[in-house]
RNA sequence: CGGGGAGUAGCGCAGUCUGGUAGCGCACCUGCUUUGGGAGCAGGGGGUCGCAGGUUCAAAUCCUGUCUCCCCGACCA
């Protein structure tokens, strides 16, 4: 392809709109251009990196087992109404009317469509197993679209659904897809982890959520450095300790700490540590409140209160709430306290020997409190977050290493909630109906590829992988006016297209130091240019975008150098 | 949905307070010079000033309404 005959434009300033790299880039390069919130038109130049991320995805799930088929975007209310959906998804679920004021909704998922099918299709267990996947355009009416393709509205996504005849069976159908999906992120070259998840609400027994390693990404994740173990760390395990004897328990010591309220100015006043600490929270409930206590330098795992407790958002008490209730804020303790307020401890402060607590009253705190001894625990679970450098709760072995990462994948059992709600079933051995087992598996291929750039970008611009590179090579002829020079570069444009290496042909009469500008931004992971200079003493040059090398090489050679360097980069 | 901000040429912005011929940089077109890291000079094309009302002799500018976009929060496979 010829830089001068193909629709792409570069930009030099960032648009203002875009606040991630990812975002940012993509509008440098053209690759996207917002025709809405949260929906883009895919350029030319942005489709051949999706491409090549599809590509991946269909390979290894052809090669896994799984069968591609198309569902439409359109999907009638009958169905969701079916399957409850209909009014349990909520706004997200883009509500559309035909003519005759039916309703219709655009596809954020096809569950409820693959179950049609196969519940149409399917009868004997014969036909089982069955994993069925598209690749489709999806819409969910997000509340906040933002950073571009990472969280747009419209979206293309890879998903595939597992048909089984029972639950030993959709764990290997899951298994399977683990696999696969572990194959295709290592195949599109990219860093990441497979984590431990939740399975929420609908149930099943487990799910994993792939994840690009990003510093900008939205999620924490924690992996240990010996074994497989790694979660978000919302849900990441800890090791927790044993609990104090009693008989270490001493009599405690109010104190006066005049205007210390939070854990900081207490430590210092005191002349102890946050970990001697205890912090005590007040957390809403319904009517009631929850007292919260943990260590004073650990963060309290939100999502695990609102798991543990079915609150759907988790808010604090208000001071002044608070304080109308007879309470003390910023000298709070889980004791002493109405026997009506519900007191859940974390373990890991019931092996505490010499904790510094509120005193429930102005300006005084208590020392030397055994929590194991004096605090009245209703209930003892584990509240704060885990963190880097903390044992493994797996293996015991490794230490858990903290990373930002972007979900771009996630495997799912869904177990019987589909096919008992719409009714797909086969006869079993025995001529006995019994429903199918289900899993679900989605790759959001455009996140993918901006998770890609998140990862793999300097301050010049995108560093493709070169397997999902747009292109492989920009070739950058430095003097089109000069025949020989020209003449040159189509020979090595031929040469490469015919050893399957895609070039980008950089014909156009822009000044040499726009096209290397142009090139590091556009990102190709490797740049052959050739310029009168150099080809006067029968050299081209070939930079690697990642680390800039630069070599001098004979025209002769330089094909068959750049489809090693390619080889080097994992190109296949 | 709550809070904040912005809509003026493809992109980035000034002009709005104090109403009076719509501007600048980048990009684009022409010419000359330049040519190994986003060139210089000269000339040129392109704008219903988000939209709809209103005030006024006169509205990008003042008033009212409305739409869109962005940021923070809540939410989220």
């Amino acid at each position: 392809m010829r830089r001068s005959r193909y629709l792409l434009n570069t930009l030099k300033e960032t648009p203002k709109e875009a606040v991630v790299v990812s975002h940012q880039l993509m509008l440098r390069t053209g690759m996207i251009k917002q025709l809405a919130s949260g929906i883009y038109t895919y350029m030319p130049f942005g489709l051949r990196a999706i491409r090549k991320v599809e590509r991946i995805v269909r390979e290894e799930l052809d090669r896994a087992g799984c069968i591609e088929l198309l569902m439409p975007s359109v999907q009638p209310a009958e169905l969701w109404e079916e399957s409850g959906r209909w009014k349990d998804y909520g706004k997200e679920l883009l509500r559309i009317y035909d003519r005759k004021d039916n309703a219709f909704c655009y596809g954020p998922t096809h569950e409820e469509v693959v179950t049609d099918v196969v519940r149409r299709e399917v009868r004997s267990y014969k036909e089982l197993p069955l994993n069925l996947y598209q690749i489709q355009t999806k819409f969910r009416d997000e509340m906040r679209p933002r950073f571009g393709l990472m969280r747009g509205r419209e979206f293309i996504m890879k998903d595939a659904y597992s048909f089984d005849v029972d639950d030993t069976a959709c764990d290997a159908s899951y298994w399977l897809m683990f696999d696969a999906y572990k194959r295709i992120f290592e195949r599109c070259g990219l860093e990441f982890r497979p984590v431990e998840a939740d399975s929420g609400a609908i149930g099943g027994s487990f799910t994993h959520e792939f994840h690009v390693l990003a510093s900008s990404g939205e999620d924490q994740i924690l992996s240990c450095n010996h074994c497989d173990y790694a979660a978000n760390v919302e849900r990441c395990e800890v090791v927790e300790p044993s609990p104090s004897s009693p008989e270490t328990a001493n009599e405690p010591i109010k104190v006066a700490t005049p205007g210390q309220k939070t854990i900081e100015q207490v430590a210092e006043f005191l002349g102890v540590t946050a970990k001697d600490c205890v912090k005590t929270l007040l957390v809403k409930r319904d009517s009631d409140m929850l007292v919260l206590a943990l260590r004073g330098d650990r963060t309290l795992n939100e999502a695990a209160v609102k798991a543990a407790f079915n609150l759907p958002v988790l808010e604090m008490v208000g001071e002044d709430e608070a304080r109308a209730l007879g309470l003390v804020p910023g000298y709070l303790a889980p004791m002493g306290l109405d026997p009506s307020l519900k007191v859940v401890v974390d373990p890991e402060v019931l092996a505490m020997t010499e904790a510094v607590v509120g005193a429930n009253e102005e300006d005084r705190h208590v020392k030397g409190v055994c929590p194991a001894v004096h605090f009245d625990a209703h209930q003892v679970m584990t509240l704060r977050e885990a963190e880097a450098g903390e044992t493994c709760p797996r293996c015991r072995e490794g230490i858990l290493e903290s990373w930002r990462g972007i979900e771009v994948g996630q495997v799912f059992k869904l177990g019987l909630k589909y096919s008992t709600s719409l009714g797909a079933t086969y006869l079993d051995d025995q001529g006995k109906s019994q429903p199918m087992v289900m899993g679900c598996y989605g790759i959001g291929i455009t996140r993918t590829v901006a998770a890609a750039i998140e990862q793999n970008h300097d301050e010049n611009g995108i560093i493709w992988p070169a397997q999902i590179a747009p292109f492989h090579v920009a070739l950058l002829n430095l003097d089109p006016e000069d025949e020989q020079v020209s003449a040159a570069a189509d020979s090595i444009y031929s040469a490469l297209g015919k050893r399957g290496v895609e070039v980008l042909h950089d014909d156009s009469t822009e000044r040499p130091g726009f096209k290397f500008k142009d090139a590091d931004l556009l990102g190709f992971p490797i740049q052959v240019v050739l310029g009168k200079r150099s080809l006067n003493q029968g050299l081209v040059d070939l930079k690697m975008r990642r680390t800039n090398e630069k070599r001098s090489i004979a025209l002769a050679e330089c094909v068959d150098a750049a489809v090693d360097a390619l080889r080097e980069l994992g190109w296949e």
